[in-house]
DNA sequence: TTTTGTTTATCTATAT
DNA sequence: ATATAGATAAACAAAA
């Protein structure tokens, strides 16, 4: 018979929202931004299902990244010629797959327009600054790091196996978003609020992206360039109740002054602080930023 | 001219 | 069933 080896998954709509998706790229990269080409490219690469019809769907990614506060524009410096800004995530926006679906979060993360939100002088477009200030600055170290090991790798692109110096994994980092949904089995009952249909609902090629099963026949062929991503299946930082789990914790370095420490060295401890759950920043959060913000 | 961004409107899908 | 997140279409401006 015809083995369906070939393409037979891989042109199945992935599970991912354009949101999802967009955050893959971007936290995918070492830079934690990418020019809107790139997020084009990093897509169709790994999703053939998106090498078609990219009229469409790259309108729909382009809506996306305009309309949702998640996704901020970071300008390009003069040394980083090219065509339109850099995308990155808001580092405010929290971890938007808490319910374990990546079709659809719970909640919007939108920036206070000021209508709606009863701080008035806080968030919105000091966060923004204070943002891409931010990220301009893991750029630029990035950049560098990356440049340091140059010499030593093979040559991969921008996802070869360097992990970013900073410890610092964004909970859209591919790694976590793969590790997510391989590692739901076990114990982790407790993690999906009304238990998501993750693997009884679909087994599609992309469900085993990060289990280092290279032999299997679906990743090798279908799916080049997930391989390089074959790391230990990182341990994903996983929410213990989710009902409880109304903290967001504040992106480490929000907390610091901006070009400061990159260092942030455990993001993660436990902290659980009571703040508001990723919809408006949290007032610590913007007080952060306006020190930070001189 | 093409690419990149913004914006509005409408429809579909999903969670509650 | 309703509210709302997401998808799609489309008009349009600005930049390259």
């Amino acid at each position: 018979m015809p083995r369906p080896g070939r393409n037979t998954y891989s042109d199945q709509k992935p599970p991912y929202s354009y949101i999802s998706l967009t955050a893959m790229a971007i936290q995918g990269c070492p830079e934690k931004m990418l020019p809107l080409s790139e997020i084009y490219k990093f897509i169709m690469d790994r999703f053939p299902y998106y090498r078609e019809n990219t009229q469409r769907w790259q309108n729909s990614l382009r809506h996306n990244l305009s309309f949702n506060d998640c996704f901020i524009k970071i300008p390009r410096r003069p040394d980083q010629p090219g065509k339109g800004s850099f995308w990155a995530l808001h580092p405010s926006c929290g971890d938007m797959f808490e319910n374990g679906s990546f079709l659809r979060r719970r909640k919007r993360f939108k920036l206070g327009g000021g209508l709606l939100l009863p701080d008035p002088m806080t968030v919105s477009s000091k966060s923004q600054d204070a943002a891409v200030h931010f990220l301009q600055q893991q750029q630029r170290e990035a950049k560098l790091r990356l440049s340091a090991l140059h010499a030593h790798l093979p040559p991969g692109g921008y996802m070869s196996s360097v992990p970013p110096a900073s410890g610092f994994k964004h909970p859209f980092a591919i790694e976590n978003i793969i590790a997510r949904e391989y590692k739901m089995p076990g114990g982790l009952a407790a993690f999906s609020p009304a238990g998501f249909p993750l693997h009884q609902q679909l087994p599609p090629p992309w469900s085993v992206y990060g289990s280092g099963m290279m032999d299997s026949p679906i990743m090798s062929s279908d799916y080049p360039a997930y391989s390089l991503q074959t790391l230990p299946a990182i341990p994903v930082p996983i929410k213990p109740s989710p009902g409880s789990m109304l903290h967001t914790h504040l992106p480490a370095f929000l907390a610091h002054s901006p070009p400061q420490s990159l260092s942030p060295s455990s993001p993660q401890t436990g902290q659980s602080s009571p703040a508001a759950p990723g919809e408006a920043l949290s007032s610590s959060a913007s007080a952060a930023l306006q020190v930070s913000v001189h």
